[in-house]
RNA sequence: GCACUCGUAGUUCAACUGGAUAGAAUAUCGGAUUUCGGCUCCGAGGGUUAGGGGUUCGAAUCCUCUCGAGUGCACCA
C-alpha cells in the first residue's frame, strides 16, 4: 500500500470526522526544504468549514492522522501548513524496496501505442543546431514513453522532394562537374548544401540584375531563368522524367549517407521512415470524402476549402484550383496513413513552434472529418534556439552546423580530460569513445535541460563548460560512484540505522524519481528528468564530501552508504539513458 | 492590422501548474583536502518576478491594460 494513498485516505477521514465534509480533493505536496517535514498539507481551503484559525485547523488534522498512522514520526504546523514527517524506518524501507525491486515506474502507457514523428529533415542541406534540438528532444521523449510502458514507434518523415531539392539539382547540373562526396572530400549532405547555397547566390544576383534593368521585384523573382529552370525540373520530376529522376536519386542518396552518419553520432534512430516522395499525393481522397460530406466546400475557381471560423480560425485551403494538394493535405494523408499502419492511440509531432497554427488546424480538420484518432494528436512544439548575436540566419551564415558543433564539443572534452590526466591505462580507442560520450553528453544535456516549449539561448562558450548544471558534472559524479564500487566489497545492510539528513534527502530524491518520469511523459518534457538527475548528483556530491563511505568504521552504516551510492549511480545512469546520454565508468 | 507565445539575480535557466522567506548554475569575492577521484564541497553579495490595476486567505503563475521581444497570418513546404 502506497503511503500517500493511506495519507490521503486518513486525511479525508479526518476532515469528514471533524468538519462533516466528504469527497474533497485532498492533495499533498513536497515540503519546502526550508521547513521540517516530508509532505505538506495546506489547510487554507478548509477554514470556512472548520471555522477555526489556520494553525488550529492544521493541528487538529495533524493530531488525527498522527494517531492513525505509525509511519508518521511527527508533524509541525506553520500558519496553514501542516508538515508531516515520516519515520526513519519508513525511509529505510523505501531504499530497501528500491534495492530489491529496482526502479518501479508506473506503467501509464501499457497497451497503448504512440507514434512520434521527429527530425523530418529537408534533403537540400546539412543539419544544424535547431535540428539537433529536435532530434535530441524527439529521441528522448521516445525513451521516456518507452519507460512508462508505451509501445513507441520512432518515426521520421523525410522531406525529399519539392522545389528546394530541385534548386540543388539545378545548381549541381550547371556547375557540379560530376563532383562526388569522395572527389570533394565532403559529406554528402554538405556537398548538396554547397550547391543549394550556390543556387541562392546566383539567383539573388540574377534578381538584382533584373531589378536594375527596371523589372519589378516580384516579377524579377518570377522571371529569373534559374527559377524557371527549377520549376521546370520539378515539373519533370512529377512527370517521372527518367533523367531527372536519376539525378534526384543520386543526390538524395548522398544526403542520406551524410544524415546517417550524423544520426549515428547523435545516437538517434528510427523504426519507420516515410519519404515525402511516396506520400505527397496522399490526402486527396480524404479531401474528396470531406467534400462529399459537406465538411469542405468548393469555390468557383475549383479550389477546395474548410471554414474554421466557428473555431475562431480562418478559412483554410486544402486543395488548389488546379487540383494539386497543399502542405496540409499531405499531412492529413500521412496522419491517416499512420493510423492505417499502426492504429496508434497517440501521435506526436516534434516540430518547432512556428507551426503551432498549422497543427491546430490539422487537428481541427481531422476532428471535423470525424477521424477517431484526431484526439490523439499532439504537437510537441519546441522553441527555437537563439545565438548570443540573435537568431540563426542562413542568409548571414550564422547557422551552427551540426557536424562541426559535434567536432568542437568532442575536441573540448578531449582537451579537458587530458588536462586532468585521470585516464592512465585506457587505450586510444577507449579514449576516443570517452571523448564522444563527454562531448556529446554536454551538448545534448545543454539542449535538454531547458523546458522543451521554451525558446532558448545557445551560448557556445557555456555549452562546452563542464562545471555546474552540465552533463560532465553528472558524469563525473557517476564515475566517482563507479570508482567507489570498484573498491567496495559486496554488501548488505540491515535495519535499523540512524542516518544523516543528507542520506535521507538522497532517499527522498530516489523515491521521487519514478514520478518524475511519468510527469515528464505527461508533459512531453525531458527537462524534468534532466533537472531531477542534476539535483540528485548535486546532493550526492555533498553527501560524498561530508561523510566517509569506505572509511566508515561501523560496518552496517558502511554497507548502507555503499548501497545508497550504488542506487544513486544506477539512477543517474537510468535518467541519462532517458535523455539519450551515456555515462562513462572512468573519465 | 489580426492571432498566438514569451518577459524571473549581471547572464543562462528553475519554481511540483494558485501556496510558506522566488531557487540553482555561471560570473565576482572569500573559504575547505595529512581521508573514498578537487570536473568536488562550504559561504557572501546580487530580485519592486517588465510596469500599472484587479480576482482571494495567498499571485511569478489567473483576468485586464501599457511597454518590450518573438512567431504565425501564401492556391510555399
Amino acid at each position: 500500500m502506497n503511503i500517500l494513498t493511506t495519507l490521503v485516505e486518513k486525511t479525508q477521514e479526518a476532515i469528514t470526522q471533524l468538519y462533516g465534509l466528504s469527497d474533497t480533493n485532498i492533495s499533498f505536496e513536497q515540503t519546502n526544504s526550508k521547513f521540517d517535514g516530508d509532505l505538506t498539507f495546506v489547510v487554507f481551503p478548509y477554514l470556512k468549514h472548520s471555522k477555526k484559525r489556520p494553525e488550529d485547523t492544521a493541528k487538529e488534522i495533524g493530531d488525527y492522522i498522527f494517531n492513525k498512522m505509525k509511519a508518521i514520526k511527527s508533524f509541525n504546523v506553520v500558519k496553514g501548513f501542516l508538515n508531516i514527517e515520516f519515520s526513519d524506518d519508513y525511509w529505510l524501507n523505501v531504499l530497501q524496496s528500491r534495492i530489491d525491486h529496482g526502479i518501479q515506474i508506473p506503467e501509464i502507457g501499457v497497451n497503448k501505442k504512440i507514434v512520434v514523428e521527429y527530425s523530418s529533415p529537408n534533403t537540400n542541406k546539412p543539419l544544424h543546431l535547431g535540428h539537433i534540438r529536435n532530434n535530441v528532444l524527439g529521441f528522448s521523449i521516445c525513451q521516456i514513453f518507452d519507460a512508462v510502458g508505451y509501445d513507441v514507434v520512432k518515426n521520421n518523415l523525410v522531406n525529399d522532394r519539392g522545389i528546394h531539392i530541385c534548386k540543388s539539382m539545378v545548381a549541381y547540373e550547371k556547375w557540379g562537374n560530376n563532383e562526388t562526396p569522395q572527389s570533394a572530400g565532403l559529406k554528402g549532405d554538405h556537398l548538396i548544401g554547397k550547391y543549394y547555397v550556390m543556387f541562392d547566390q546566383y539567383y539573388q544576383k540574377e534578381v538584382k540584375d533584373l531589378i536594375s534593368k527596371g523589372v519589378d521585384k516580384d516579377e524579377a523573382k518570377e522571371k529569373s531563368s534559374l527559377m524557371m529552370e527549377t520549376r521546370n525540373m520539378l515539373q519533370k520530376w512529377e512527370n517521372g522524367d527518367q533523367e531527372v529522376f536519376t539525378l534526384w536519386t543520386k543526390l538524395n542518396n548522398w544526403v542520406y549517407e551524410g544524415f546517417e552518419s550524423t544520426y549515428n553520432r547523435l545516437g538517434v534512430n528510427f523504426d519507420k521512415i516515410y519519404y515525402e516522395s511516396n506520400t505527397y499525393l496522399l490526402g486527396k481522397e480524404i479531401v474528396q470524402e470531406g467534400l462529399d460530406s459537406g465538411i469542405f466546400f468548393k469555390k468557383e475557381d475549383g479550389s477546395i476549402w474548410i471554414d474554421l471560423t466557428p473555431e475562431g480560425l480562418d478559412e483554410k485551403i486544402v486543395q488548389r484550383s488546379d487540383g494539386t494538394s497543399v502542405y496540409i493535405t499531405q499531412d492529413i494523408g500521412t496522419a491517416d496513413l499512420k493510423y492505417q499502419e499502426f492504429k496508434m492511440d497517440k501521435f506526436v509531432y516534434v516540430v518547432g513552434n512556428e507551426q503551432d497554427y498549422h497543427f491546430k488546424v490539422l487537428q481541427l480538420i481531422l476532428k471535423r472529418l470525424g477521424k477517431s484518432y484526431a484526439d490523439g494528436l499532439y504537437h510537441l512544439s519546441y522553441g527555437m534556439v537563439d545565438l548570443p548575436e540573435g537568431k540563426m540566419k542562413s542568409r548571414e551564415g550564422t547557422v551552427v552546423d551540426a557536424d562541426e558543433l559535434m567536432d568542437k564539443v568532442v575536441a573540448t572534452a578531449k582537451k579537458q580530460t587530458e588536462e586532468l590526466g585521470k585516464t592512465d591505462g585506457m587505450s586510444s580507442k577507449e579514449l576516443d569513445e570517452l571523448y564522444e560520450v563527454l562531448g556529446l553528453g554536454a551538448l545534448k544535456y545543454y539542449l535538454l535541460k531547458v523546458d522543451a516549449k521554451k525558446r532558448m539561448m545557445y551560448d557556445p562558450k557555456e555549452s562546452i563548460d563542464f562545471q555546474g548544471n552540465t552533463a560532465p558534472f553528472i558524469q563525473y559524479t557517476y564515475t566517482r560512484i563507479a570508482s567507489l564500487l570498484r573498491a567496495a566489497d559486496k554488501v548488505n545492510f540491515s535495519l535499523p540505522i540512524t542516518f544523516h539528513s543528507i542520506e535521507k534527502e538522497l532517499i527522498k530524491q530516489l523515491n521521487a524519481y519514478p514520478e518524475v518520469i511519468t510527469s515528464a511523459a505527461n508533459n512531453y518534457n525531458p527537462s524534468e528528468v534532466a533537472n531531477a538527475i542534476y539535483d540528485l548528483a548535486k546532493t550526492f556530491n555533498k553527501f560524498y564530501h561530508e561523510l566517509t563511505i569506505l572509511g566508515e568504521l561501523d560496518s552496517n552504516t558502511r554497507s548502507f552508504r555503499i548501497s545508497l551510492s550504488k542506487t544513486v549511480g544506477e539512477t543517474i545512469k537510468h535518467g541519462f539513458g532517458l535523455l539519450g546520454i551515456q555515462v562513462p565508468e572512468r573519465m
